[in-house]
DNA sequence: ACAAAAGTGTTTTTTATACACCCATGC
DNA sequence: GCATGGGTGTATAAAAAACACTTTTGT
């Protein structure tokens, strides 16, 4: 864990010493998350590896950053390849990057390492539109069908899960995976998509979230089957404000 | 944001597609907190470059990753050569690889990109002995004195302040930087320290972090100074095993 | 005795939880 | 008219916030 060879003779024997770095390739992969409320399962995209390690395993849909090109352009890029979509959450999630998490590691190749930043997206199920490949080497798996994956993108799938669930609660993201306008009854199947059933009773949701002062009733009404038709409501950009980068408890 | 140049057909056109791939150099930068209770200061440990770019210059200690090493080993080999410590917390921060962040990525040189996983890393003020190297090369910082730092280090300091002080309200990292015995007020004191004065009163702190059950009292007391001595107190691994990887409120 | 720090208790306000109940619509 | 989902209200319990008060030490 600590050689003590000095970085602070680089200068003298630069060339011995840069003989020890590691050169890398970046990757980006992406956690993209949809939320089908109607059946009340949460989504992640999944592609089929078709090209060299790993070839006809599903994967999270990645790409190697190009000369020039940012981490998060990257990020939007693998996502345009595979998705059309107008609106979009996206951020950063984890970077992975262990010497052998990769088998193009392996020690007969250039040795060069691979490592892995994730980035975490969610979109609207609804108007996702996958742009197909070849047959169908693209598809949302419902997370608790989630087949075995390629590299350790289990892990990355697992943990983006977890952020999902944090973001669901202290932040705003849920009203970017729904339409701008929404009754509170789909605002509340997709909390209850994503925490699981007993995250609480409907009326207290409606209450507190109501209370935060962020929703507007349209005054809009709109009637789904049978039942008193439900008011539509959109997230006030503006009420929220001012709880931005503050945190913030939602539900 | 988008050309369409295969990925996939990288296979056929190995050279030419590799050809558009960034090469990266990958850095670890470390952003070592500790608290100096006494003094109620949040304190940042910084290094004064001595080499190639923007030498002179404060900056956050890092190194590059060299072959076969881990990220995570990397992070601990800088933390290793410029503090001494018994324990210490540390976890990845966000991974900053914009193109132009690095001078080092001038168009003039080997067009290779420096990529910069950032960790937090909170040790124990009292404990931590800093390996001086020059005359003066190493120094703590209080947050609010930090000068400008090298490369795009400032924001990685802002980053993470903000996990500190979220680490400090959802989980129990404040016992890593206290001594295994502590005083209620020394628990309170660092709180303070980093979540600001009006965070809480004294005696609701109390009540709250007590009815956690995750504290035991050791039954020795401690004088310090004039008034009451008080109550030594130990974290308890056992109890708060249960809550691990729950959410879970600390203060 | 009195200042200083530790520790306890009480009161008030706010938030969470569990339900019971009324409302508007389709069939 | 009755089942279905939308929406309001109430009663109880728990947690947070404010602050008064007691206890034990050093000087």
């Amino acid at each position: 864990m600590s050689e003590k060879r000095g970085d602070r003779k680089a200068v003298t024997v630069k060339i011995a010493s840069d003989a020890a770095l590691a050169d890398f390739k970046v990757g980006v992969d992406n956690v993209i998350f949809s939320v089908d409320i109607a059946q009340g399962r949460v989504l992640v995209l999944l592609v089929m590896r078709d090209d060299d390690p790993s070839i006809g395993q599903w994967s999270l849909p990645g790409t190697l950053v190009r000369q020039g090109e940012s981490l998060e352009d990257a990020a939007y890029r693998v996502l345009a390849e595979k998705i059309r979509v107008n609106n979009l959450y996206l951020e950063q999630l984890y970077t992975f990057g262990g010497p052998d998490r990769d088998p193009r590691e392996a020690p007969d190749s250039y040795n060069e390492r691979y490592l892995s930043v994730s980035y975490f997206a969610l979109v609207r199920y609804d108007e996702a539109q996958l742009i197909a490949e070849g047959v169908n080497g693209i598809a949302w798996y419902p997370l608790n069908t989630v087949p075995d994956l390629a590299f350790d993108h289990d892990r990355i799938v697992e943990y983006g899960y977890r952020r999902l669930r944090n973001k669901l609660e202290y932040s705003p993201v849920a009203f970017e995976v729904l339409p701008d306008r929404f009754t509170l009854n789909e605002l509340f199947q997709l909390y209850t998509a994503v925490l699981g059933e007993n995250f609480s009773d409907y009326s207290n949701f409606r209450t507190r979230v109501l209370k935060l002062g962020i929703l507007g009733d349209t005054g809009e009404k709109v009637s789904r089957g049978a039942g008193r038709p439900a008011s539509l409501y959109q997230f006030d950009r503006e009420a929220f404000a001012p709880f931005k980068d503050k945190p913030m408890v939602f539900i």
